[in-house]
DNA sequence: TAACTTCTGTTATAATTATAACATAATTTT
DNA sequence: AAAATTATGTTATAATTATAACAGAAGTTA
C-alpha cells in the first residue's frame, strides 16, 4: 500500500488544485475503463502538460506511488478526494433562479456527491415556494436565515447584470465565502470571499488575440 | 489627445490580455452612464485589483492618459479594440449543436461585434442544412472544406463527453487554430493550437477548496 | 508662489508557477 | 548478476505574474 505524507495541512497552489481536480475526472474515466494503474507520462499526455507537472502536483498531496508500476488509480481518485472534499458536503445555492440559474442547475445536479445545491433564491415572489431542477427556490429576503440554518458557503451568481452588484452585497452580508460569478459584471468581494469568474466572452476574446498574435 | 506608443507588436501577458476583456466591458458600461473620465484606482475597485495592476496593463498597451484627469473612457475603449479586436472580425464555429451548444450560440449573439459565430456543425444528418439560433448547420464531413472557404479560426466544442476526443483531432486537421472546450474532457492539442477549457466543475472544486482551507 | 497632494508611468522587487536537472529505485536485458 | 532502461520524487532554476517603490507632472492649498 502505498504511503501518503503529512502534508494536508498546507495549502496547495492554485494551479495545483485545478490540475488535481481535472485529473480525478480523467482518473474516474480510467477507472471506468477498467484502467487500474497510470503513468505521470500518460495522465500528462491526457491533459496537454508534462510529466513533470504532474508528478509535483501528487507530490504536493504527498501521494507516492507503488514505483515504476504508475499510480494506482483508485487510491489516487481516493487522495484527491480527500484533498478537495469535505467529508460532510459543501452547501451551495443558485441566486437568480432564471433560464441561466436553471441551466447551471440542471447541469451541475449530481455530478458532484460533496457538492449539494441545497436552495435556490430569487427576487420574483412568484417563485419562491416553488421548486426548479429539483430545487426549491427561497425569497431573497430570507437569505441570511437559509444561510445560517442550511450552512450554505457557496453561491453561484446567475441574476441579469443590473442586479449583480446588490446581490453582491446581499450575499457578502448573509455570510458567504465562496461565489462563483456567471455575470459579466466584475464584482468587488472582500478578502475573505474567495471569487471566481466564470466568463465565456473574456475567455473566447482571449483566444482570438492568441490566435491572431501568432498569425501576424 | 492622449499618447500611444508603438507597444502593439509585442506579445502582452495572457493575464493581462485577460484583464483588458474585463476592462472594456466595465468601460463600456461606464460610457453608457455619461462617465468620460476614469481614474486607475476606480476601474480596480471595480476588478477587486490594485491600482497598479491596472496603470500596469495600460502601460504595456502603450497608452496614456492626459494626466491626473484619469483615463479617457472613450479612447481606452478604443485602444484596448485596437488589441483585442481584428479589423476584419474573427470567425468562429459552434462545434455540436444540442442544448448546450444552442444555449451558448444564443448567449454570444451579437455580444461581440468582431467575433462571429458563422456555422455550426454536428454529427447529426438531420440537422445538416437547418439553422439554429440564426446559425445554419452543416455536417461535420463538410468540415474541414468550410474552415477554408468561410475563413473559420475558432471552434466552441460543444459536442457530448464520449466524442470529444474525436471531434477535437477533426478540428485540428482542418485547421482550426483556437478551440474553447465546453467539454468535461481534457483535450491534448498541438502547440500551434490555442486551448481554453471553460469547465464549471473544476471552478467550483477550486472554490470549496480554498473556502475549506480557509476554514481550518 | 512655494509647499503639499495626488495621480500617472516606470523600474525594482517579491511571489507564484512551470521547467529542468538529477538522484534513486524497480525492472529488463545482456 | 552487472549494465542498461525507465519510472518516480525532489531540489534547483527559469519564466511569468503581482506588488511595491518612487520620480515626475498636474493640480490645490496656504
Amino acid at each position: 500500500m502505498a504511503k501518503i505524507k503529512f502534508m494536508r495541512n498546507k495549502i496547495l497552489p492554485e494551479k495545483t488544485v485545478e490540475r488535481l481536480s481535472e485529473y480525478r475526472r480523467t482518473l474516474l474515466n480510467c477507472l471506468a475503463q477498467g484502467k487500474t494503474h497510470i503513468y505521470s507520462h500518460e495522465l500528462a499526455g491526457l491533459h496537454n502538460i508534462t510529466a513533470v507537472q504532474v508528478r509535483r502536483d501528487i507530490m504536493f498531496i504527498g501521494y507516492s506511488s507503488s514505483q515504476r508500476k504508475g499510480y494506482d488509480v483508485n487510491e489516487l481518485i481516493m487522495v484527491i478526494g480527500s484533498i478537495l472534499d469535505s467529508d460532510e458536503g459543501l452547501n451551495v445555492a443558485v441566486i437568480g433562479i432564471g433560464n441561466l440559474g436553471r441551466a447551471v442547475t440542471h447541469y451541475f445536479m449530481g455530478k458532484r456527491s460533496k457538492l449539494n445545491i441545497v436552495a435556490s433564491f430569487d427576487i420574483d415572489p412568484d417563485k419562491a415556494g416553488r421548486e426548479f431542477v429539483g430545487v426549491k427556490c427561497y425569497s431573497i429576503d430570507d437569505f441570511n436565515d437559509m444561510v445560517k440554518s442550511h450552512n450554505i458557503l457557496i453561491a453561484l451568481l446567475t441574476v441579469p447584470a443590473d442586479a449583480a452588484v446588490d446581490t453582491v452585497a446581499k450575499l457578502i452580508d448573509g455570510g458567504i465565502e465562496g461565489i462563483l460569478n456567471f455575470t459579466t459584471v466584475p464584482l468587488n468581494v472582500p478578502d475573505h470571499v474567495y471569487l471566481e469568474e466564470y466568463d465565456m466572452i473574456t475567455s473566447l476574446e482571449k483566444i482570438a488575440y492568441f490566435v491572431k498574435a501568432k498569425k501576424g
